[in-house]
DNA sequence: GAAAAACAGTTAACTTTGTTTATCATAAGG
DNA sequence: CCTTATGATAAACAAAGTTAACTGTTTTTC
């Protein structure tokens, strides 16, 4: 019989998987009133250039973004991205427009229909945070987010991938 | 242009997420050397009665667990689990036994080999938390499950799903 | 300056994980 | 005995991901 011990390592992790997945499958909910799933709302946060996202601290950005830039936000294949990017671009959310300088590259820009979607989801967002931060002080959050941060940093480093 | 504002909370959960995802990841490549997937492995650890698990803090067990119990704690569909179910009995990692008093029900055993696999992983997992964690303080890991246990909570009673 | 190498993107075939719906067998309560 | 609830499964499908092979462009290199 394989016996596990409980240890705090072990809890820390499980808690912050389930948060991941609880909020990710309560998002879900949210995004599909606007017909989006939670994967193409994180593109067009990215396309907003959301500040938020871990990915604009270690790249700056002036241009739009391309598709390889989204593929790397993301940590997923470019083919991946090119479909998620077609259904995006169907659904009149995203336009591509070739780069003048450099005819490979595509930059991806918010439609004026995609740029109202996010803003609108973005209320739903504040007010959802509002309800599940209530309660926490400014720096109980900070200390989390150092936390996790320090953590991120060893798994990169010390562990395996990226 | 959609003007997306910095804030604490936001950030928060973009590093919850993140770590939840790069663990997974790391995660992929420990169990795959072993021929399994992450989720495959959670169902094994549920088997092997992880108390690590959140769901084992709501639920007490004594007997062995079945498809429908694996299903309320993974959070997907009984017919998802059916599936992940016969990818490990084909395996040989675990085995349906009928329950004695109830012909509907099926219980789910690890195999020896299962067990045995269970423990390696086991090794491996310890080893890639300690690195992880090594240089936080026991107060401040304890803070950070705290954290997320309230934040779970609201999300589950404040904002819409389980 | 032409050939080779690197880069950005796409397409096609496939896997994993998940869903829903329908079906079947067993249990349990009037 | 008949209805209803329960547990498991099969079938058909969708979303998101992969790898491998293929266009075209730039760059590099000789």
């Amino acid at each position: 019989m394989a016996m596990i011990k409980k240890t705090l390592d072990a809890s820390v992790i499980f808690h912050i998987v389930k948060f991941s997945e609880t909020w990710k499958r309560n998002g879900e909910t949210i995004t599909a009133k606007y017909g989006i799933t939670t994967q193409q709302w994180l593109i067009l946060l990215l396309l907003a250039k959301d500040p938020n996202i871990l990915y604009f601290r270690y790249v700056s950005h002036k241009k739009p973004m391309m598709a390889k830039e989204i593929a790397n936000a993301l940590n997923v294949s470019r083919a991946n991205v090119t479909n998620l990017l077609n259904i995006l671009i169907q659904k009149g959310l995203i336009t591509q427009q070739e780069d003048s300088s450099d005819a490979r590259r595509k930059r991806l820009l918010l439609t004026r229909l995609g740029t109202k979607l996010i803003n609108q989801i973005e209320k739903e967002r504040t007010c959802y945070n509002k309800k599940i931060f209530s309660g926490f002080a400014i720096n109980q959050k900070k200390q989390v987010n150092e936390f996790i941060d320090l953590c991120l940093e060893k798994m990169y480093t010390e562990a395996g991938t990226h």
